[in-house]
DNA sequence: CTCTTCGTGTCAGCTTTCTGACACAGGTCA
DNA sequence: TGACCTGTGTCAGAAAGCTGACACGAAGAG
């Protein structure tokens, strides 16, 4: 093999890249014994933090498009995880809300998810942590600013 | 719309997930005039830096999967960026090497690929650069550790 | 030398996600 | 009131990525 300690990028870019390719394996590596995807997961852990999300809602906090979001949700409610109403209440957004099917399956993954992120934080004083979260904070504050103005 | 302030999550894993979303989009949105993608990109870049790297091994640097960055590598060679011996010199991998016109083709991408990472990095002193790369570092470690050991 | 293990390139099929497009609801403003 | 713009749900097609599987070469263990 060649794997050899060249320096292959100083670029903070590869090494957020990196970073979250390794998180999203070991998520998908906890939850594919409980048949579920991250995408699955995320959207489940929304619905549980904010009832009632549009499925437009759930696509940008789970960071997919709207047409993705809504195979999974057409899916997720099939098997009974999810209901939403069969007409909108209002203008043409259908709230979608967990079943306690959905939550009972959630419960088990927010362990297993919070296991990788425990172990994705060892080694880390509390200190370092909050400066990861505020400088994570500031790169996606920087790179949203800039898309707009571009 | 629905966009108060509900602190959604305190999760670094959904931040960084955030970030790499926003990073890549940013990415695509300044390689889409040049009409290359994020792992087009990286594939020419590691070639840049490490000539003669096999498909393999330019799969694992740009986080794909080997049969993916295979399809990838044929477009390439076909649309004249990279070469590829017929033969194998040794065992069955195939080092692959920029043209002249990959390296032009790659140049200008560079270019705009380093405007956005220069955007994200905008508002961060020296200090908080080298601290964020040395806490994606520990991330990537710990996570990479307890995979194999679990 | 033989056997086993590991990494590699590649074929096939499938899943997930995305882009493009359409009609409709609600708010804004003249 | 009507025009305009934004956001939404949805349909259809295409692109990108993945899993599974196979055969082959290299390297080490016995």
């Amino acid at each position: 093999m060649n794997q050899e300690g060249v320096d292959l990028e100083r670029s903070l870019g590869y090494l957020l890249k990196e970073a979250s390719s390794v998180l999203r394996s070991a998520m998908e590596e906890v939850l594919r014994p409980l048949g579920m995807s991250v995408t699955h997961y995320s959207c489940l852990e929304l619905l549980a933090q904010r009832p009632g999300l549009s499925n437009s809602e759930l696509a940008r906090g789970a960071f997919v498009t709207r047409q993705s979001m809504n195979v999974l949700l057409q899916n997720l409610e099939r098997e009974g995880y999810v209901t939403r109403p069969a007409e909108a209440p209002v203008g043409k957004v259908l709230p979608t809300r967990l079943t306690p099917r959905g939550r009972r399956s959630l419960e088990k993954a927010t362990v297993a998810v919070r296991s990788v992120e425990v172990r994705m934080l060892a080694g880390m004083t509390e200190t370092e942590q909050s400066g990861a979260f505020r400088i994570l904070q500031s790169m996606i504050h920087s790179l949203r600013d800039g898309n707009a103005g571009a």
